[in-house]
DNA sequence: TGCCCTCTGTACAGAACCGTACATAGCGTG
DNA sequence: CACGCTATGTACGGTTCTGTACAGAGGGCA
């Protein structure tokens, strides 16, 4: 078994050598196990997370106990994005959705290689600004398309941020991250069942049709995608 | 008539005198005509625009030409924050909503300001990070809230924005910003008509009663103005 | 093996919202 | 004033989703 490798982050991996040296001796290699709630919304945050595998759920805890998540996180970004912005208090929970691993960096200790790191810096700021046009179109999905098609694209963008097909994930807990019924979650998981694109059993979904689950979804997948590939050029 | 100062700008009245009048000296003031759209999503960010007065709303385009709106944009901010994370493309169109003033500043200008001096780059970086807690509970609001809702919400972030209590805008218009039908603005506005918190003639809505408006909103309103004041503190 | 807890499938009535259509009302303009 | 455009009010069938409930299946543990 082997570890993976502080470069498996996407932030990580383009900085120069002497950079990532720099900044792993002050970070810790720590595990994420699935239903870990690293960051809590509306509490001080300490560190910043640079996942290398695995994906973690940004959950915004509203009045009356209701919960929303606003977007997704995997090694393609890292969370614990505010005190970059100059905020102390986190926004919103960070829960591990699919087990993996990350690079975890103090608050402070981040500011300050940002601070010392032009690159650094701005990869850090491409980051933020990825995570805000995320919860946009989060937003206008919540507003258009109905819960298959969010249902879909939640498991395509699970799906970009995991090892093989397997999604170890409950109806319930698919249900709180879509803002639906437990119940609606089975109903639209048999559709796509029955046309063939996901296989499922007890706290396992199974991507069998990439291409299929594409077309399930609605098109806030890929526009977010080509959004942000035209922005990182 | 008096010309509005540009210290009515959140941002820019919190500058010390030095700072705003070398901002100012490379500034325009511009008028804000309801209907112009100042910014369009997908292209060059030309200009930041700190609103002295007015609405401006952030809407995101979608694919096959639908329309959702992510945020509002009031003098309390600035829209065209792209560039202070380093992005040159605009993420989504900013209509103006109620007809106003701002300043407005090159965005090449406003980063070397931002450069220049500590406290305006913190300050906008604490506008960015604002919107961003707005998108997001307009996410959470899309997924779990009604539409007589969200229309009670809509109306309270204006009349924060606005002099006076009237809101010149159609039912066509408000159903584009809440992602709903024409007719179900109709619909929700007569129930707020009856019970006497608004009032509402062809093109104008005047909020007559802003604690039984607050009171028919969801609690994503006050959740939000809650998190904004503590993260300022 | 038997028990229990979680997860999944299914059902049903009702609420919310949609797509659409049509009639009326307000208001500017010729 | 008459016309025409836009805005508003209303209606109706159909779809989506909700709240709730219950039964059965899967799997860990005593």
């Amino acid at each position: 078994m082997t570890l993976p490798l502080p470069t498996a982050n996407n932030i990580l991996g383009r900085l120069n050598s002497g950079v990532l040296q720099d900044l792993l001796g002050y970070s810790d290699h720590v595990v994420l196990e699935r239903g870990d709630t690293i960051i809590r919304g509306q509490s001080v945050m300490n560190y910043a997370y640079f996942p290398l595998s695995g994906m973690i759920s940004l959950v915004l805890p509203m009045a009356e106990g209701q919960l929303a998540e606003v977007g997704v996180a995997g090694r393609e970004t890292f969370v614990g994005f505010e005190p970059v912005l100059g905020v102390t208090e986190a926004s919103a929970d960070a829960t591990v959705q699919v087990s993996g691993e990350a690079i975890r960096i103090k608050s402070a200790e981040l500011i300050q290689a940002a601070n010392r790191y032009a690159d650094f810096r701005n990869a850090l700021f491409r980051a933020v600004y990825m995570r805000y046009l995320q919860v946009s179109y989060t937003a206008a999905c919540n507003a258009h398309h109905t819960a298959a098609e969010r249902l879909a694209r939640w498991l395509l963008m699970a799906d970009d941020r995991i090892e093989g097909h397997e999604i170890h994930i409950s109806h319930e807990f698919l249900a709180i991250m879509l803002g639906i019924r437990r119940a609606g979650v089975t109903v639209a998981m048999a559709g796509l069942k029955s046309s063939g694109v996901v296989s499922a059993s007890r706290g396992l979904v199974t991507i069998e049709d990439r291409r299929g689950l594409e077309a399930a979804s609605c098109s806030c997948y890929r526009a977010l995608h080509e959004t942000i590939d035209r922005v990182i050029r």
